[in-house]
DNA sequence: AATGAATGAGTTTTCATTCAT
DNA sequence: GATGAATGAAAACTCATTCAT
């Protein structure tokens, strides 16, 4: 449907796996350092060293700093994808809705620190690989308010379907704000608790039931 | 309550109302630059002659470029609290927290950029800096908690104690999303109609009456 | 005359006198540099540590190591005009070209490590640098054109215009090959014996009394 | 006469006619991209992929990337000798003069762009080879030394002895310049104007019957 | 013989910070 | 108090060369 413009990262490799294999390895250390120190204050020899490989057979893989910021967060719209594609066969449920946030926030608590980097430094990227970012934000956030529009079809809940799209964002929001607000509630909450609060807050005003 | 340790920014200018004075014009000149490129990317050199004076007097008023940061930080705070300050006498009624959430959306929108530097940059700030913003916000979050305590109280609300201070880092949160998520909402709702939208989404499940 | 559209190397420092000082010392020791190891052999360290002065400081009065190549290439020409200005006053005579060759001649063995560099690694120099040179190498083959053209008005010498430009060009040259043929005519030659052969090569054919 | 002390480069390969074959397309590629761009700003990637094989492979033909600038200007000199030995049947008349200079000017024509990279470029080559090529260089000097001698000889010019030397060189200077200055001359003149007309400039002087 | 992945020394450039005037 | 020239550590990135396959 989207026209799937994949912002490709260059490689001077010619072996398409070892490329795979290569910048898998090179994510992991990246979003490991990343996370520590941020972006800005890692240096592409740490990453290398990191990764296990030279600086000089690093940049075989990429082509500056940014492209690596770029499959950090690229990877996680790759994950999020194939974690939340069975969830698009919507039914128009509140239960099948209500699984889909859980299924996305134990998404979110699986790759925390993926989420943490992408939420805290997607804005270091270059033009062109943040609007592509905010396309993927874009469409996930789309994916719920798909859900929750069959819902309103389905007369499962009631809602202006002006809210409709501030309550997906809403949605979205809240599960990376288990990301990025862990400092806060750590302590205190367990994923599950906090997915079975968040529910009720999000959804307790459209739908009685809950 | 808090020990107020109050993180000193050393200066070597006598004169008070000087450093004030200059402080002001840093901070607008730092936001300025900050939310177009970024804290990192953004040099001394650009906020000393954004700011109208020359590196070295920058430098006569303030030790690091970091202490440039956390002055923003603590600016958005002092504001913070001084238009907040007059809620704190809260009522125990579901109007009074209506109306605080209300004062701080307004305050959201009126320093978006300043909020914004806040959000994305605060990360880069000095161990102990950081933790004093952190402070900051648990303290306004407290804030709200308190509010939502006085409703409980008053029985004008219902709510497990334990999701009470979900629900307050909820309306902070929401709050300052107005800021980041901006490119996703402008264009859409009107402040106004953010805020009645998300008081109705974060407080229909706790009280019938809205 | 021409639109002496001087390409600007910016610096940071505004002291202008100071960057005329420390742009000398710049050049000198470029011109060491590169004619003993070629411009893309040398370090811009290295120029700066011959120069006197700290890595961060060269940057300060230059943008790129090109500027620096521009520089002295600029600088002969500045040179060049310097010297060759009084006999523009061209009198239409031999002997008023002989001594313009005269000059010239003499400037290319005073400036002998810079005409080298130039000639050898203008080629490097960025797009718009080298058109600029290029211009100036136009302007002064143009020079003696002029000088040719009198000559030819007053009668004392006889050329097909064609051939004047040629001709013009190629008293440049061989000035400019007794500072890039050295190596083979230095032990042979001094520059007098080399300036009166040469002019009697060049001259004889278009006028008899040499 | 010469030492003809032929710089070797080495290779690893056994099959003799293998490596000429590929070197030959090493240099044609390699002249393609030093004419371009230069001999430090190509990458020997960028030759071994515009000659048509790998990186590794073309390790195998050379030793360094200088070698592979000694086999562009060795390889321009084998053609000069190949081009210019007949003529060195010298007659003693000044026919058999301008004929060799025909001849040559002619071959800096046909191979622009090789003397053109050899005479900026070869600055870069180790001493050794630059030596070899200097060698060759005063080589082809002497070549029309003697034609001129042998005119001298024969009566059918006059000359000092000494300036013999000089006109040589002047000669096979002017017939380089028919390629390293052709950005001024392409437009003007063609190569058979240009001929003419520097025959007449150097050797008016000594020959009246031109 | 051919390939191409891996290496790391070396290069240009930036920028926070200092300090003499 | 104000200025801005000087500094040099540190960072991103390149590329000739090697060597296992």
């Amino acid at each position: 449907m989207a026209k799937e413009q994949k912002r490709l990262v260059l490689s001077s490799i010619k072996d398409e796996s070892l490329i795979e294999k290569r910048r898998t390895e090179l994510i992991h250390a990246a979003v490991r350092l990343f996370k520590e120190k941020g972006f800005h204050r890692t240096t592409t020899r740490e990453i290398a060293k990191t990764a296990g490989f030279s600086i000089g057979t690093l940049y075989e893989y990429i082509r500056t700093k940014e492209d690596i910021l770029y499959l950090v967060c690229d990877n996680i719209y790759l994950e999020v994808r194939k974690r939340l594609e069975p969830e698009k066969q919507h039914d128009g449920t509140i239960d099948g809705l209500i699984k889909a946030i859980h299924q996305y926030y134990h998404l979110v608590d699986d790759m925390q620190d993926e989420m943490l980097v992408m939420y805290q430094e997607s804005k270091s990227l270059p033009k062109d690989a943040l609007e592509y970012v905010l396309t993927k934000e874009i469409e996930m956030v789309g994916l719920f308010e798909n859900l929750l529009l069959e819902c309103l079809k389905s007369g499962e809940i009631q809602l202006p379907k002006k809210e409709i799209k501030l309550l997906a964002h809403q949605i979205v929001l809240s599960g990376q704000a288990w990301a990025f607000r862990r400092w806060a509630w750590r302590k205190e909450f367990k994923i599950e608790d906090y997915i079975k609060m968040q529910t009720k807050i999000l959804l307790n005003g459209i739908y009685y039931k809950i």
